[in-house]
DNA sequence: ATATTTCGTTAAAACGTTTTTAAATGGAGT
DNA sequence: ACTCCATTTAAAAACGTTTTAACGAAATAT
């Protein structure tokens, strides 16, 4: 049995070597002979030797570790991003630290205050508050910041994003040749980025169809994202008797909801009304009717945003900063049919 | 513009006072007079100070971090743990480092490790190898473990389970009860407990109906368990045209896979092939038919694994080592009626 | 008045690394 | 044998905090 905690020196000693040299093993291997090394690692071994994170980002003045903040993480579109991070991060030997904004500021900041704390190395962040003047005192410190999900607007600073205006145009386009007149936007508050833009995608469709924004495009603004909003503003829709011929949904989770309550009120998707969403969850293809959506790479936003933050990190001089915007994609299947 | 870094002496500097006094307005408020008190508060919100997480846990000996190791951060069930996790260490000021070891044991172990370095004050594990004795060792370095939905196989650790081999009888008794004669078991790998409890349990309530478990309950095992293995079995079943009248699933993943698959072949159900899967994950009760379930309170699960945590590590000597076991639930939809 | 206690504060020593500087070692060239 | 250079190791100084023991001053008791 391993007692508390045995340290570079209980390792030099038994090496027969100085605490240097361990630390030189531990570091930059090729800078030791062959013959200490072995021997060094042996001694590493045997004594089941872990080295002190704390000690060495104390002494190196940063650490292994990037924090991940993210808006919901129920949600599996914001899953997918983290196990991409997640996955990009443990392949450097990175740890990701996990914060759940909630879409609240308020907890978004006290997130940044941990991170901050660790001294993590950098922060991926889709935000949630009007925080971008946070990141900027992030940045001060010395830590690199990627946005996720969220182009950034000045160019020193690297994001990752999917172009949410195409999307939406994809997506209300898609409707419009599906014979739609009347349409419905079931979305969180417009105050979210994504939202908006999807928004602003669906007017553009419209607007190259001929179509007046103002009248063909009833809004429909929630609070929050889930399936129980959706379910919420579809009952609304219903019990007030004014359905429109299609409904778009800022997200998969919003079109789920709104599924349930229009088949649990006997309304026919997509004969009765068409229905799409946004993100391509992997349910989106298992529900009742199974649901149109916007592909967006998940994984690939989390896994090269983390590229991205941590070739930041690694080559501050010679990293250019970028910004990454991926193109979605449409999907079409029986809820739009 | 603060630049890097501005340390207790900077803000102890401007209050006039000593770094330990600086010290003990962050720890010991209580034990400093009122005036100096604020006097260094101030100058703390002056400097933009933040606490050097890494420096702090040097020397305090233990950080204000715990680790998180899970299966499939993919999965809802532990997303939804995780949701947990993070709410009820976030609360405590407690920041969560987020492993996914894929049931991969080599993976896990490297996850084990890099909580090890960082010196989490403790980890939560849904362990997926055979790590048991890895475990063993962290406790030895003073690490905590609190195992989640995996019960203790020895009193002095604390864990926080589900009852897998309830869960599995209700799973099947309410088949049963639905006339079911042939039952098909859906199963990830034998070697996961939560598999192998879950089958246990449809066993005995077979043996309850008084029919004989080896005939009436065919067993496929697959190596995931996600949707893409739940609907290549299923597949696999239809092409070999030997369909049961029920299917019990060892999660909803797999169960919605499975799903996929028999309506696509022109199956139905439940009129031909009844179906139930295991989690009530959110999307169960928005598949194409609303699919039966066994429920897990997910989130509690991770919520009570924290505090049992935090008490452990909060209250060494006072802390009762505890085994928890929640009761699933049985949720009846249309995929059994 | 002095002795004792209490309270608030400080100085200095850790914590376990990394890094820099200096020293030791050994081999090649004179 | 001697210098010179290259390689490898040793020693010591940081990094920013927490903590212990000691201290002075004020408050209370003798």
């Amino acid at each position: 049995m391993l007692m508390s905690s045995v340290s570079i020196k209980d390792v030099a000693a038994r090496a027969g070597v100085s605490p240097g040299t361990v630390s030189n093993v531990l570091n930059r291997p090729e800078k030791v002979a062959e013959s200490t090394r072995v021997r060094v690692e042996k001694a590493i071994r045997e004594l089941g030797f872990v080295r002190h994170g704390s000690a060495s980002s104390l002494r190196a003045g940063h650490s292994r570790t990037i924090g991940l903040s993210v808006i919901d993480i129920g949600n599996p579109f914001f899953t997918d991003v983290a196990a991409g991070v997640e996955e990009g991060a443990s392949e450097r030997g990175y740890a990701v630290i996990l914060g759940n904004s909630s879409g609240d500021r308020f907890k978004e900041e006290r997130n940044l205050l941990v991170f901050a704390e660790q001294r993590v190395r950098g922060v991926l962040i889709t935000p949630a508050g009007a925080s971008l003047a946070k990141l900027d005192q992030l940045r001060e410190r010395g830590i690199s910041v990627v946005l996720v999900d969220h182009p950034a607007e000045r160019p020193d600073q690297c994001s990752v994003a999917v172009n949410d205006v195409t999307g939406g145009s994809l997506a209300v386009s898609h409707l419009l040749d599906g014979g739609a007149e009347r349409i419905a936007y079931v979305t969180g508050p417009l105050t979210v980025r994504q939202c908006l833009d999807r928004r602003i995608g669906a007017e553009r469709a419209l607007a190259a169809a001929g179509r007046d924004p103002g009248r063909a495009l009833e809004e429909i603004a929630t609070d929050a994202m889930n399936a129980r909003a959706g379910q919420e503003a579809a009952e609304k829709m219903i019990s007030q008797g004014r359905l429109p011929d299609a409904v778009f949904c800022a997200n998969d989770l919003l079109a789920l909801g709104v599924m349930r309550a229009l088949l649990q009120a006997g309304v026919r998707v997509p004969e009765d009304v068409a229905l799409i969403g946004y993100d391509d969850i992997d349910f989106a293809s298992a529900s009742a009717v199974s649901l149109s959506s916007v592909r967006q790479p998940t994984h690939r936003l989390g896994r090269v945003a983390t590229e991205l933050l941590l070739d930041e990190c690694d080559n501050p001089e010679s990293h250019a900063h970028r910004q990454i915007m991926f193109q979605p994609e449409l999907v079409a299947r029986e809820s739009t049919r």
